[in-house]
DNA sequence: TGACAATCCGGAACAATGTTCCGTATCGTC
DNA sequence: GACGATACGGAACATTGTTCCGGATTGTCA
């Protein structure tokens, strides 16, 4: 994730510095995204690198970049859980459930993270972009596997469950009246269409 | 819900001018919300109404104020909508879906509300505990008297509920592959229980 | 080693927005 | 018409994002 160009015959290799001043930055968000959220200040970020304003925006030129540094490990082990779980877990439908719990466990756990997918910040389009895209699929796959042995209803768009849940889990830091998980279990019980009660729809009229 | 004091004996009216101000700045906000979201700059608001910064945060200490002067209406008619479909409904259940319809409608089509009531800015706090305070009562009685009827499984939360509801409906308007209503139908589609499927069709949403 | 050019850094500077504060204008009353 | 209470306007300050460029650092080559 982490390396220089190769295409265009790469005449000199980044320099020393700008090496250190990268990892410094990334261990820097890490500490800061974890204390104040992926919303924190540039500037906050900035200074626990002992950096300039400069050098953080010419890194990482939008705070998604930073975000996707930070946690994009963490992403991709979610994205990879997707085709284990279906091979490990007793049902298609188990593995979805427990793929989205392991989903959520992850939103939930990054302090502002939900908030940050569910914004229409501009400097957050890019990282919700990044999170759908690698996941989306994977949802999609278990989705279709459970569709397909028949345990839930069809027509379920993976990218709007996706949204969905990461919607649900908004606000769970700052309200302690509010459990983003009974919300997701009430939503994946959803799926489960009774068979023949995939007569009632809601009328959408968008 | 704009009436001077009443308690400690009014010495004197509130100003014309003040009055007129007030009015200006209430038709200004319905405007610019209208326009550019509930999250517009205050300034932007302050112009179109003609008034200082001053004069606005003097009549509505928080943008919360303004926001529920300009929509209170509309959450009160939400509010008095419950009891009123517990009688008209064929269901306690239809009841409660047709409610979570009209409110449904009602958050997206207010630019930026959605989005307002999720947030955890200081400034929506207030805003976020409006709504819920006025609306959640509401929804548990319609939920109580699902539950009562065997209509829904027991022990759903109307407040996680009603947070879950408008958590889903944000993003609407920047997504165009979002489509609320759908996962707000499977969140509700969660909350009948098992088999019993209450076989009333949908009801037309407001 | 010394010099030079490419690269990178730091932070000042500007913009947008929220919020406070106070000198001044307006209003209502006597 | 005068006077005190009330309300107004907007300057001023704080926070945060973003851009830009003079100057420092690095790597290479003689």
């Amino acid at each position: 994730m982490t390396e220089q160009g190769s295409a265009t015959s790469p005449r000199r290799a980044r320099r020393a510095d700008a090496q250190r001043n990268e990892r410094r930055l990334l261990d820097a968000a890490a500490a800061v995204f974890a204390a104040s959220g992926v919303d924190a200040p540039i500037r906050e970020i900035a200074a626990e690198a002992g950096v300039g304003l400069g050098t953080i925006y010419r890194h990482f030129p939008t705070r998604t970049e930073l975000v996707v540094e930070v946690y994009g490990h963490q992403v991709e082990a979610c994205a990879a859980a997707g085709p284990r779980l279906l091979t490990e877990a007793a049902s298609p439908l188990d593995a979805l459930l427990a793929w989205v719990d392991q989903f959520v466990d992850f939103v939930i756990t990054k302090h502002g993270l939900a908030d940050a997918l569910g914004s229409d910040d501009t400097g957050f389009q890019r990282l919700h972009a990044y999170f759908l895209d690698r996941l989306v699929p994977v949802c999609a796959e278990l989705l279709d596997a459970a569709e397909s042995s028949g345990q839930i209803a069809s027509g379920v768009d993976a990218y709007e469950l996706m949204r969905g849940i990461g919607n649900l889990c908004i606000g769970h830091e700052t309200d302690a009246r509010y459990n983003p998980r009974h919300m997701v279990g009430l939503l994946t019980r959803g799926l489960r269409g009774s068979g023949a009660d995939s007569s009632t729809p809601p009328s959408a009229s968008a």
